[in-house]
RNA sequence: GGAGAGGUGGCUGAGCGGUCUAAAGCGGCGGUCUUGAAAACCGCAGGGGGCGUUGCCCUCCGGGGGUUCGAAUCCCUCCCUCUCCGCCA
């Protein structure tokens, strides 16, 4: 959520910069809303305080043994007023409220202006001469990789659930575990993070908190019931959450979280798109990274936080490329982002692994997730997140990146001691 | 699943229809004393919001709803915690 005040006193140039987000704000709305908020509010109060003295005034007047009966009929008089008033209140607050939770967050100044992806700005790209070194056959991709292992059945996933899921089995099952080992190792051996194991089922508020309710209702898995769980699309949600309600001391900060999780996503908007293969699933696992700072240290963490995912494909020896999300592009919460975009040779093309955003204080403000500043009061704090990565994708890569001209696949050195010392995997 | 007990300020914990403007203790901050520290004593301290912003006011006792002139206190409902029993990876 934006700054209230910021909607309140300033309309116009929110609306100029939201624009670009290809989010229309109806400012005069806004304004007569604001201004009935005033008037209903002043008048609420008033009357509020002149029921509390009168009440008061009545259990003094009985405690004296008085007669109380003139003022009890005033105060009862009163009341329907103040009825009417706070019920007018909580109309015109319920309206603006609705109106701002659905405002994205504003980009900063550094990211490009522009509609969709073709506007990101790229911003370096890594292990290019690796990539063009492997051109001495053409390489297939990781569904027909993994069909001819063997170890890769999308049929049998079909038939356990649905499209959009899959079943992996042997050698391929266990690099997909060691991906997420070897990232976990990684982040918190030399990266400093705390590793935090969480629920993969939470509440609406917390969905909320993050920004994907309530208008992303329709991407989510919500469980039958009456509880109002849903199932997690991304361990961003539960990490974040994790300071929802609080008021953190400042020796607490900067929080460094990595947790290893399923995702699940509906992929509501997305039909017919990436249906080969496992780009695009219902269920995958990530290792998500997250950051609660100060507001003063998010924008350098923004960048510690990118190298951190980036240190994952380096060691991976895989090739990528970093770009800037354009105001069209960005997701909801985000303030900024870099996409970490691998190679794939059996598409020849980059596709996102990682995203690593900084939220500002988008989802401390719909958290009311503060820190006590030693210079002043409670202050929001800022939350950023990343992929360090995608498992599933991770494996997409390494499949097509390394794959041998007989249909196997040589394992990353580095993923070697997660997989029995085995150096290539090989149908069987 | 059955039975019961609870959710009050940073923490412990009193209050159970009207000076609650929430006792008291601990912890915190400031001061006195001290070479320094401790102890003792004195004082200050919550969050959110509004407005005519040296100030005044509203709101918050797990969430929501109700009763009442008036609710931390009574009623309904949901959530959470704890104890005992049963079941269970």
């Amino acid at each position: 959520m934006l700054d209230p005040q910021l909607l309140r006193k300033k309309p116009e140039d929110t609306a100029r910069i939201l624009k670009t987000r290809n989010c229309d704000l109806d400012v005069a709305r806004l304004q007569t809303l604001e201004e009935r908020r005033k008037a209903l509010q002043v008048r609420t109060e008033q009357l509020r305080n002149l029921r509390n003295t009168r009440s008061k005034a009545i259990g003094a007047a009985k405690a004296a043994g008085g007669d109380a009966d003139a003022l009890m009929a005033e105060v009862k008089e009163l009341g329907g007023e103040l009825e009417q008033c706070e019920s007018r209140l909580n109309g015109v607050r319920e309206e603006f409220t609705a109106i701002a939770r659905q405002i994205p967050n504003l980009p900063h100044d550094t990211v490009p202006r522009g509609t969709d992806e073709s506007d990101n700005r790229e911003e370096r790209r890594w292990g290019c001469e690796k990539k063009a070194a492997r051109k001495d056959f053409t390489p297939v991709d990781h569904a027909a990789l993994g069909a001819a292992l063997g170890m890769m059945d999308p049929k049998a996933a079909a038939a356990l659930a649905g499209a959009r899921f899959v079943v992996l089995s042997g050698a391929l099952a266990r690099l997909h575990r060691a991906l997420a080992h070897f990232m976990l190792d990684l982040h918190t051996g030399e990266h400093g993070y705390t590793e935090v194991m969480t629920p993969f089922i939470v509440n609406s508020d917390t969905l909320y908190g993050t920004g994907q309710l309530p208008k992303f209702a329709d991407d989510q898995f919500q469980l039958a019931g009456e509880r109002g769980f849903y199932l997690i699309p991304t361990a961003e949600v539960p990490l974040t959450n994790l300071v929802k309600d609080r008021i953190v001391a400042a020796a607490e900060l900067p929080m460094h979280l990595v947790a290893h999780t399923p995702c699940f996503r509906r992929e509501a908007g997305a039909h017919g798109k990436d249906t080969r293969g496992m780009i695009r699933q219902h269920q995958f696992e990530k290792v998500e990274l997250v950051h609660i700072t100060r507001p003063q240290d998010s924008w350098d963490t923004l960048e510690l936080l990118t190298g951190h995912a980036e240190a994952v494909l380096q060691r991976l020896e895989l090739p990528y490329r970093v770009v800037t999300l354009c105001t069209g592009d960005m997701g909801f919460s985000a303030a900024k982002t870099y996409d970490l975009e691998v190679w794939l040779p059996g598409q020849n093309r980059y596709r996102e692994i990682s995203s690593c955003s900084n939220c500002g204080d988008f989802q401390a403000r719909r958290m009311r997730a503060r820190w006590r500043n030693p210079d002043g009061g409670p202050e929001y704090l800022h939350t950023l997140n990343g992929s360090g990565v995608a498992v599933g994708r991770a494996l997409v890569a390494v499949m097509e990146n390394f794959q041998n001209a007989d249909g196997t696949v040589t394992i990353p050195d580095v993923l070697r001691p997660h997989m029995n010392g085995e150096e290539r995997i090989k149908p069987g």
